[in-house]
RNA sequence: GCCGGAGUGGCGGAACUGGCAGACGCGCCGGACUCAAAAUCCGGUGGCCGCAAGGCCGUGAAGGUUCAAUUCCUUUCUCCGGCACCA
C-alpha cells in the first residue's frame, strides 16, 4: 500500500470521480435544503431509526462507522419509501475516561469531552449521515441531566430509589463502585480487565429494578420476532426467575437463634436432607456460634471465609469448604435433627442465603457431604434404570421428571412433580413454609463516587434527615471547578461550596449528597429526549413521544444486550407508571451488528489497532468507506478490516461513475416517456429485465432481509452486465439507457448517497435525488422469456436445454432425451421416474 | 457444566421454501495499452486425473432421510459468544 495517493482521494486521470468534491457539494446542499430535519406529523407514517449513542472517546473508528452506515441505509430507504423518518444523534458524554483524562492532563473533564464531541461531529458530518442535527443532545449538559435528577425524584417518591448499606464492588483503579454487570470474568473490572475488584461496604443509592422483575421477564414476549433471540435469552437468564419453596427449620438449643429459612426448588427431596448449610455472610451464623462448643474452632474459619467469599474469584473451580456450627436444626417434615454448617458455596445474595443439603440429588451438596463425611440418603429412585444405592452414588440424581419418591413417609410413590405440589401445600398448611419465586436480578446500584456524572439531588440535614431537592431547585449543578486528584473517595465531597447547602425544609445547614449517577442512567431514556430535545418544562412532551414511539429500529452492539437494554426497559416501565408514556416496551426491533476487527480483536485505543474513519474518508471518500463496510460481511457478523479489499469498492464506484459519465449526455436529451417491453429490442430487453430483476431482489434485501452485502453484489453484477453490452449506442435507445442507469443510481443511493446525487444530476435531473421515491418494480420488464434448464441423470447434471418459460413437462423431457450426453449416460436403461421442477430443473432417474 | 451461534476456494463471503455449490469482491496468473510504471480494459482462477472431450471428488467429520442435502435428522469434532457453586 505504499505510494497509494494516486489511487485514493486525489482521483485519477482515468475518472472524473472526485469524492472529496462530490461529497462536500452534496452535504452543503442537503444542509441548505434541511433535508433531514423532521417534525412529528400525524398525517404521515413515522419511522424511528436509531443507532446507540456513542461515548465520544478520541477517535471515531470504522467500528462506529459501520453502526452508523447500517442505520443510515435504513433511514434513507425508509425516507425513499415515504416514511417520516426520525434519525437523531447525540453523545453519551458523562463517564470516567473524561475524568481520568482531566486528571492526567490537568484540564476540566468538560474540555476533554467537548473536544472529543467536536471531533466526532466533524467525522459524522464528513460521512454525510442523514441525522437531524437540531435534535443533538449531550448528556453532560445541565439541560439534559436535570431530567435525570427529575426522574430520580419521581422514583424516590414512589419508593423506587432507596439507600442501603451494601457490599459493593470496588475497583481500585477506577476508585469507584461498579455495578454487578461491570464486574467481568468472575471478579475483574470491565474497564481494567487486569484489575481485581474488591468488596467494600458503603451506603449506596439503588433503583428498584427488582420491583419490575416479572414485567421485565413477561414483556420479553412482546419483543419476540423483533429482537434477536439470543438477546431475549440473555435477559431471561439475567432475570433468572425460579420457582420453589421456602421452609423454616427450627434451631435446637441456641438461644435467640432461628428459625432458619431455606430456599429450595426441590422440596420433594426434603426427606433426603442431611444438613443445613448457611452462607458465610448469613446474619444467623454469629448467633449460632455464641455458646457453641465449636465456637473457638469455627470463628477463625468464618472470618477467613467472609473475607474471601465475596471475592467471586474462581468460584466455579473453588473447592467446597465449610465448617460445622455445633448446632442442629429440626426438619419439619420428619423431625430429624440436621447439623447446621456454613459453606462457602452458598450465596447470601440468592434465595434466603441458606439451603438444605440433599447430597443424593444435588451435585454440589454431594461433593460437600462426601468431603465432610455427612450421610447420603436416596429419596427419589429413577423409574427405569439402575436403583440408586446411597453409598455408591458418584453423580447426584437430579433429574426430576423420571423418578418416584422413596423414604419420604406419606409422600412415597409420588412423582417429584406431584410431590412438590403436595409438600408445598402441606408446608403452607402447617405454617412452616410456602411456595416462593426468587430472582437472580438485583437492584441497580447507581451511586458512583465520581465527579463527571449527574449529581444525586438530595441533601442531608441534621434536623430533617434526608431531604429531596425540590423540583424548582433543579438542576443540582456540578461545581465548575472541582479538585480532581484521583485520590480519595469522591471529588464532590472535597468541594465545600458544593457540599455545604441549606436544608430545603428548615433552611438550616445541610450537606449535599456527593454521589453521582451511573452513566447508564443517561442512556436509559435519551431516545425519548430526541423527540423533544429542548423542552425546559418537562423531560419531553408526551404527545411528541407518542407519535414517534416505540423505536422502530434500534441498532447497536451485542455488548449492550443486558445492561443498557435492561435498564432502558426498566426506565420505560417506570415512565409508563408515571403516565409519561403509554407503551410497555421502548424498542420494537433491535439489530445487533457485528464488530469491526483488526488483527482478530475489536478496535480500541488501548489495543492500538484503530482504523480511523476520517482517514478512510480522506483517502477514498465517505461513500467508498460506507459501501465497503456494508459489502464486506453481513451486518450481524464481525468484520475483519482489510485495507486491500476496500480497493474493490473504490474501483466499483469509479466504474459506475465512468459508465454514467459516458451516457449522461445521451440520457439528458431524453424527454419523458416510459419504456415499454413490447417495443424493445433483444439487447434492450435483456438490460431492462436484468435491471428490474435486480431491483426486486435489492428491495427485499434492504427491507426484509438486511442482506446489504448481497444487495451490493447484485448491483455490482448489474453494472457488469451493462458494461458487457457496451457500446450501448448500438441497439440501446437513450430512453432505455436512462431507465437502466437511473435504476442503478437509485439502488445505490441509500449506501453511497453523495455519489448517487451526483450521478442523478449528471443524468439530467435538476431536483435532488433526496426528493425521489424508491423506484417501482416492473413485473412486465422483469419477466424471463426463456430459461436454461439443467438436465440431470440420476441426480448429476449431464446437459442443459433452453426452453420458453412455462414449457410443458413433456416438451422438456422430449428435448432432454434428445441430448447426446443424456443419451450416452442413459446407457440403454429405462427412465423409471422423472422429477420436473417447472422452469428450474429436470432429473431423470434410471431403472 | 448449562444455553446460544458458527464451520463453504488462497481470503471476505453468496446460494431466499430441499433443486446447477462457490454469485459479488479481494488476491493471484496471463494478456492488451505504455519507453516503463500507475491507472484502466480483456481472459483465467475449488481440488485431482486428462493433450482434449470429459470424468471423479468437494460445503468441519461420520452416518441417515430423499430422485435431489451447504439446507432436514442422528452422532461427533473445532471455534466464538453468554451464563455459571442460583439451591
Amino acid at each position: 500500500m505504499a505510494e497509494q495517493n494516486t489511487t485514493g482521494a486525489g482521483g485519477t486521470a482515468a475518472s472524473g470521480y472526485d469524492p472529496q468534491k462530490v461529497e462536500a457539494k452534496w452535504q452543503k446542499r442537503w444542509a441548505e435544503a434541511r433535508v433531514f430535519e423532521t417534525e412529528a406529523d400525524p398525517s404521515k407514517p413515522k419511522y424511528y431509526v436509531l443507532e446507540m449513542l456513542p461515548y465520544p472517546s478520541g477517535t471515531l473508528h470504522m467500528g462506529h462507522m459501520r453502526n452508523y452506515a447500517i442505520g443510515d441505509v435504513v433511514a434513507r430507504v425508509k425516507r425513499m419509501r415515504g416514511f417520516n423518518v426520525l434519525h437523531p444523534m447525540g453523545w453519551d458524554a458523562f463517564g470516567l475516561p473524561a475524568e481520568n483524562a482531566a486528571i492526567k492532563n490537568k484540564t476540566h473533564p468538560r474540555t476533554w469531552t467537548n473536544n472529543n464531541i467536536a471531533e466526532f461531529q466533524r467525522v459524522l458530518h464528513r460521512f454525510g449521515f442523514s441525522y437531524d442535527w437540531r435534535r443533538e443532545i449531550s448528556t453532560c449538559e445541565p439541560e439534559y441531566y436535570r431530567w435525570n435528577q427529575w426522574f430520580f425524584l419521581r422514583m424516590l417518591e414512589r419508593g423506587l430509589a432507596h439507600r442501603k448499606k451494601s457490599l459493593v464492588n470496588w475497583c481500585p483503579k477506577c476508585r469507584t463502585v461498579l455495578a454487578n454487570e461491570q464486574v467481568i470474568n468472575g471478579g475483574f473490572c470491565w474497564r481494567h480487565e487486569e484489575t481485581r475488584v474488591e468488596s467494600r461496604e458503603i451506603e449506596q443509592w439503588f433503583l428498584k429494578t427488582t420491583a419490575y422483575s416479572d414485567q421485565l421477564l413477561d414483556d420479553l414476549k412482546q419483543l419476540e420476532g423483533g429482537w434477536p433471540e439470543r438477546v431475549i435469552l440473555m435477559q431471561k437468564n439475567w432475570i433468572g426467575k425460579s420457582h420453589g419453596a421456602k421452609v423454616k427449620f427450627a434451631v435446637a438449643g441456641a438461644a435467640g437463634a432461628g428459625p432458619i429459612e431455606i430456599f429450595t426448588t426441590r422440596i420433594d427431596t426434603i426427606y433426603g436432607a442431611t444438613a443445613i448449610i448457611l452462607a458465610p455472610a448469613h446474619p444467623l451464623v454469629t448467633k449460632l456460634l455464641e455458646g457453641s462448643p465449636m465456637r473457638a474452632e469455627a470463628e477463625p474459619k468464618l472470618a477467613q471465609m467472609r473475607q474471601t467469599s465475596v471475592k467471586t474469584e474462581d468460584l466455579a473451580t473453588m473447592e467446597k469448604e465449610g465448617f460445622f456450627t455445633g448446632r442442629y436444626a429440626l426438619n419439619p417434615f420428619n423431625d430429624e435433627m440436621l447439623p447446621i454448617w456454613v459453606g462457602n458455596f452458598v450465596l447470601m445474595e440468592y434465595g434466603t442465603g441458606a439451603i438444605m443439603a440433599v447430597p443424593a440429588h444435588d451435585q454440589r451438596d454431594l461433593e460437600f457431604c462426601r468431603r465432610y463425611k455427612l450421610p447420603v440418603r436416596v429419596v427419589v429412585q429413577p423409574i427405569d434404570g439402575e436403583e440408586l444405592v446411597a453409598e455408591k452414588i458418584e453423580t447426584a440424581f437430579d433429574e426430576p421428571v423420571q423418578g418416584k419418591l422413596v423414604n419420604s413417609g406419606p409422600f412415597n410413590g409420588l412423582s417429584p412433580e406431584e410431590a412438590i405440589a403436595k409438600m408445598t401445600a402441606f408446608a403452607e398448611q402447617k405454617g412452616f413454609g410456602c411456595g416462593e419465586t426468587v430472582y437472580r436480578l438485583r437492584d441497580w446500584g447507581i451511586s458512583r463516587q465520581r465527579y463527571w456524572g449527574t449529581p444525586i439531588p438530595v441533601v442531608y440535614c441534621t434536623k430533617d434527615g434526608m431531604v429531596p431537592v425540590p423540583d424548582k431547585d433543579l438542576p443540582v449543578l456540578l461545581p465548575p471547578n472541582p479538585k480532581l486528584t484521583g485520590e480519595g473517595e469522591s471529588p464532590l465531597a472535597a468541594t465545600p461550596e458544593f457540599v455545604n447547602t441549606k436544608c430545603p425544609k428548615c433552611g438550616g445547614p445541610a450537606r449535599r449528597e456527593t454521589d453521582t449517577m451511573d452513566t447508564f442512567v443517561d442512556s436509559s431514556w435519551y431516545f425519548y429526549r430526541y423527540c423533544d430535545p429542548h423542552n425546559d418544562q418537562a423531560p419531553y412532551d408526551s404527545a411528541k413521544v407518542s407519535y414517534w414511539f416505540p423505536i422502530d429500529q434500534y441498532i447497536g452492539g451485542i455488548t449492550h444486550a443486558i445492561l443498557h437494554l435492561l435498564y432502558s426497559r426498566f426506565w420505560c416501565k417506570v415512565m409508563r407508571d408515571l403516565k409519561l408514556v403509554q407503551h410497555d416496551e421502548p424498542i420494537q426491533r433491535l439489530f445487533t451488528q457485528g464488530m469491526v476487527l483488526k488483527g482478530g480483536v475489536a478496535m480500541s485505543k488501548s489495543k492500538g489497532n484503530v482504523v480511523g474513519a476520517i482517514e478512510m474518508a480522506e483517502k477514498y471518500g465517505a461513500d467508498t468507506g460506507r459501501l465497503y463496510t456494508l459489502f464486506a460481511a453481513p451486518p450481524e457478523k464481525d468484520l475483519e478490516w482489510s485495507e486491500e479489499s476496500i480497493e474493490g469498492s473504490w474501483r466499483f464506484l469509479n466504474r459506475v461513475y465512468r459508465l454514467i459519465e459516458r451516457h449522461a449526455e445521451a440520457v439528458r436529451s431524453v424527454k419523458g416517456g416510459k419504456v415499454e417491453a413490447v417495443s424493445a429490442s433483444l439487447k434492450e430487453k435483456t438490460l431492462l429485465r436484468r435491471a428490474h430483476q435486480t431491483l426486486r431482489r435489492v428491495t427485499s434485501d434492504f427491507e426484509t432481509r438486511w442482506h446489504f452485502n448481497s444487495a451490493i453484489a447484485l448491483i455490482m453484477a448489474l453494472a457488469n452486465e451493462i458494461s458487457d453490452h457496451e457500446p450501448l449506442e448500438q441497439g440501446v435507445r437513450p430512453e432505455v439507457r436512462k431507465e437502466v442507469l437511473e435504476l442503478l443510481t437509485l439502488m445505490l443511493a441509500p449506501m453511497t448517497p453523495h455519489l448517487a446525487e451526483e450521478l442523478w444530476e449528471m443524468l439530467g435531473h435538476a431536483e435532488g435525488l433526496w426528493k425521489v421515491s424508491w423506484p417501482a418494480f416492473n413485473q412486465e420488464l422483469a419477466r424471463e422469456e426463456e430459461v436454461e434448464i439443467p438436465v440431470q441423470v440420476n441426480g448429476r447434471v449431464r446437459g442443459r436445454i433452453k426452453v420458453a418459460v412455462g414449457s410443458a413437462e413433456s416438451d422438456v423431457v422430449r428435448l432432454a432425451l434428445a441430448l447426446p450426453a443424456v443419451a450416452q449416460h442413459m446407457n440403454g436403461k429405462r427412465v423409471v421416474k422423472q422429477i420436473y421442477v417447472p422452469d428450474k430443473l429436470l432429473n431423470l432417474v434410471l431403472g
